[in-house]
DNA sequence: AACGCTATTTATAACTC
DNA sequence: TGAGTTATAAATAGCGT
């Protein structure tokens, strides 16, 4: 009973202009037309001339529809080796970097488990699965241990030990100095009044002694220093 | 010049089979065309409707031709959030696990690093750069190590001399009690001829002596054993 | 939304240059 | 090889169901 007839011009089957299809009716009827006919010929290709084939197709609602004349992955990771920006077929390489990360860890998780083991021993811990040699040997690498830090610190001892003779002897000098110094200034010059003397002694103590001392002082020798210089 | 007229049957345009075109020439024609054909449709059905669409060819020799409508590699990785074993698109994913797996690695290299150095130090090794303070700490530990260390051996060596008494004494009392015997057969028994009394003898020694030693015994008690067995 | 029909447009097999 | 031609096969727009 021919109806749309209110349509202009164009009516019945005809060419249409490659543009989005308004009518969304229409629209869905083509796409699905077209891409059974797209798929269709993809799969004519693939078969005629023997060549591989793959088309994906996202409707405008995000439904996915494809076709392969093989295995979609197989086809997918073939384009990733010729497209220049890999994003797929590194796959592989990804997964092989990946094993070895992998096996860096579990070298490292074993490195430290050994590490652990060991150092639990020499802190005297997890003993009770040791065997009378191994804890022989333990004991031996223990003392020998012990032996070398002694030296060690015997060493630094005597290090500062020697620092220290050196600067008393220096502070002695200095103070011998000093003492004449001071011995021949009151020879020398006429005693001046009580109240100023106090004021100039202080100072002088102070920033006449000059500032030797406390540039090459460390904290710990600081210590020691105490006993020969309070003793004058 | 209507040239081709060598074939049978079905002559000028017609119908083929949608199968292998064996012919390399028109099979090379083909493919051109036939591609171009299908590029052209998926442009129209991506225009006409709006949608997302690629194709993949590759070609027998192994040349790769292409056709999408948007970016390729969007539409692939889109592809891979649809397709069910993800092998794209979980980059992001792989990403992220990789460096996971990078930190974790750095943190175990930092704690290797830090066990090694705690390590030398118990070892007496690398003491150079340790403050006195420091020194005096590993000292400290190493001889609680040490005390820990031999209390252990100490135990392990007192355990293993009571298992020896009590072996000790289990011997001694199986002995007497051998020679009991022995004395009771002597009395009790007439002597018999000395040709049969020597085989007699060699074998009540091997069976008569019971397995219980061989039964009990461990490695390093034997060698202690040895002493008050062969004194006899 | 899926199928069938068919007039028409398109794609293309075979051919030529 | 590649480009153009044409007769024919295939695809499909618009329609009905």
């Amino acid at each position: 009973m021919n109806l749309g007839m209110n349509m202009a011009g164009k009516m019945g089957r005809g060419k249409i202009e490659i543009k989005k299809i308004e009518n969304v009716t229409s629209r869905q009827v083509t796409f699905s037309k077209r891409r059974s006919g797209l798929f269709k010929k993809a799969h004519e290709l693939s078969v005629l001339c023997d060549a591989q084939v793959a088309a994906l197709v996202f409707s405008q609602s995000g439904r996915l529809y494809e076709y392969s004349s093989s295995e979609m992955e197989k086809i997918i990771e073939r384009y990733g080796k010729f497209s220049n920006d890999s994003f797929v077929a590194e796959r592989p390489q990804v997964e092989r970097y990946l094993q070895e990360l992998k096996k860096e860890i579990d070298r490292m998780v074993k490195k430290i488990d050994l590490l652990e083991v060991h150092h639990r021993k020499l802190m005297g811990q997890g003993l009770g699965s040791c065997s009378v040699a191994e804890l022989q040997e333990i004991d031996i690498q223990i003392e020998k241990s012990l032996r070398i830090v002694r030296s060690r610190k015997a060493e630094l001892y005597a290090g500062q030990l020697e620092k220290l003779k050196e600067k008393e002897r220096e502070l002695l000098n200095e103070r011998k100095r000093l003492r004449e110094e001071q011995l021949r200034e009151r020879l020398m010059r006429p005693v001046v009044p009580l109240t100023l003397q106090i004021c100039d002694k202080g100072k002088s103590t102070e920033d006449g002694g000059r500032t030797k001392h406390s540039s090459t002082s460390d904290v710990e020798t600081d210590l020691f220093i105490g006993l020969p210089v309070t003793r004058q």
